[in-house]
DNA sequence: GTCTATAACCTGATAGAC
DNA sequence: GTCTATCAGGTTATAGAC
């Protein structure tokens, strides 16, 4: 307590902007959103946002990296953990993501989104490529399926996982289901997903 | 023969306009396209895009009814179909979508990242609510398995099916497939999608 | 650091000649 | 129908006062 000079709910408005936009891009993506926006959000003037980030292209990348990590920094570790079985990675990859997009269920679309303008620079910071082939998964894979592509079985889960996620839009506004439906059956797919894929996994 | 007036090759300006609109629309979004970019697409002047289609919106929305049109008239005519059974229900989706979306793979990123900001307006054009509701495809799935519910089934392949068009720039800038591949691994998926559900559609 | 005012530029749309 | 020129409004970014 000593040691903070600031209360708690003192925010920097250095962070204010941050948070601002990371809700405005997060909602209406880089194109539809207006530096004019994230001011309003972020209850400050234009002016500070030039101040302090140079730019809206600056600003945005500083979100879509943050975003970026949170997304893919969900897979990476538990496809290379060397100690947990092909089954329990489904099982964490299931989890972890459905908690993770029930707190930010926009993440996915923005992310897609983006890339679909920006492929190349956002790549360049994923190195899906080097990730994937030398990652435990694909060697636990390899030994127990050597005909499974690593790649076709990570779509599958992740298609799963993540597909509900950009069709809630649609679901919810069609009245086929409101927020607390939806997690119930994101949470249903937690314990079958593993299960589904269990069977998928055994050996020929 | 005699009936045509204009040889085959020889474009109206509305239709060069249109299928600018579909190209540039669907590579960049509504906000990220500039009228210029349409005009300049379609090689002709900037003033003949609203001399033709009025507005911006105007053009886009055409675009849109006709895309939307294409991505959800491939489901509905074969959830409907009370000729055909729950297992080939899933296996024309699967091979229609696949077939769908390998000629047009940007068609479910698009749909997605418009209906982001548009939710409203899209959705009272489909009635995803009448549809599912009382669709063959919903009688037959309760008759047989009244545990699962027809929403997570269809998620699950849409989810199987789509999801791999929309990770295909991430996959293919980073070096894991080149167009051929991923037209080989999504051919594979017509082949094992359906199996796959056969068993899980199988009463308990 | 924060604001107001404004510059500099871009974009959708139209007027008017041909 | 098609073009050039231009308007009107909006957007990012900065200058300069406080």
């Amino acid at each position: 307590m000593a040691k903070k000079i600031k209360p708690e709910d003192e925010v920097s408005t250095e962070e204010k902007i941050k948070e601002a936009a990371r809700t405005v891009f997060m909602k209406k993506g880089f194109s539809a959103t207006r530096t004019r926006d994230i001011a309003e959000e972020a209850g400050i003037n234009l002016a500070l946002l030039n101040y302090y980030f140079r730019s809206k292209e600056k600003l945005f990348e500083l979100v879509m990296m943050e975003k970026f990590q949170a997304f893919f920094g969900v897979i990476f570790p538990i496809l290379n953990d060397p100690s947990t079985s092909l089954e329990q990675k489904v099982e964490l990859i299931a989890d972890r993501y459905i908690t993770l997009l029930t707190e930010t269920p926009d993440l996915p679309i923005f992310i897609l989104s983006e890339i679909r303008t920006n492929a190349e620079r956002m790549v360049a910071s994923v190195h899906l490529d080097k990730i994937l082939v030398d990652s435990q998964f694909v060697k636990q894979l390899h030994q127990r399926r050597p005909d499974m592509h690593p790649v076709q079985l990570i779509m599958s889960i992740l298609g799963l996982v993540v597909f509900p996620f950009l069709m809630r839009p649609l679901l919810m506004q069609a009245g086929n289901a409101d927020t607390k439906m939806f997690t119930a059956m994101m949470n249903d797919r937690k314990q079958w997903i593993p299960k589904w894929f269990d069977s998928m996994l055994k050996v020929k």
